[in-house]
DNA sequence: CGACATTGACTACAAGTGTAATCTTTAGTT
DNA sequence: AACTAAAGATTACACTTGTAGTCAATGTCG
């Protein structure tokens, strides 16, 4: 599983909102966010393909960089692996702690909601 | 916000398992599930000393172990803070996208419910 | 009492991370 | 054509992490 720091997590945020994009709209896009020098966010790119979580394609004489995996399937695989470690694979005890000192939407209940109609739906088959 | 590398939180682990500890139970409680060196978990358990995430005392020669941190807590900081970097907060993506692909028992069932009951009681106030 | 074992303190060392700086190549600009 | 500026490549450096090893003090057994 590809593993990504939180400085790599941030670039790669930057890569999701539209790609390819070459460096310098990266740099563009997280000068909204982080104080980040240019060479920073060059040096995480490198770091990036390396690891395989991005790949590139020369434009020219610049480089255009596309992620290789999907923002979905990343940050559902690392929420799975902390809620196995922290609550050993279930959920609901992270929505219970959770639910107490966050505020839940209307919406977020919605959606809670529309799992457990499905979950149920299952069950009777 | 006291953060623990992995192998560190398998320690906190041994110690949430009863505390006060002695490092020799910690290493007896780890070595169920690891085949850390004694060496590694003394090193692990000074570097959670000076993270202040655990405190000790001499008993005797011999120093025991006490977390100051709670595993509730901690755990649901760092949930928290993944749930915020990942999905803006919102908790109902993450257990969508679980739901999809984990398996959910009646009891994960019948507690999320209780969430859902809990917030409308509350909005009827 | 002396040698050995155990505990804790200190040291080690490579890989990963945050955060760039410097060097090299290439493309405009005068 | 020469010079400078921008991109990419390479190098840097301190801190964290995983994973111990070594050293020093103290207890324990024969």
């Amino acid at each position: 599983m590809i593993e990504l720091s939180k400085a790599e997590f941030a670039v790669m945020e930057a890569l999701w909102q539209g790609h390819p994009a070459k460096a310098s709209e990266v740099v563009a896009r997280l000068s909204d966010d982080t104080q980040w020098h240019e060479k920073t966010i060059k040096t995480l790119l490198g770091r990036l393909v390396k690891k395989q979580a991005v790949s590139f394609e020369k434009q020219g004489r610049l480089y255009s960089y596309t992620p290789t995996i999907g923002r979905e399937e990343y940050t559902l695989k690392q929420s799975k692996s902390l809620i196995q470690r922290f609550f050993s694979g279930r959920i609901a005890p992270l929505v219970s702690g959770f639910a107490k000192t966050e505020q839940l939407s209307q919406q977020d209940i919605n959606e809670l909601k529309a799992v457990i109609k499905e979950w149920e739906d299952q069950q009777g088959k």
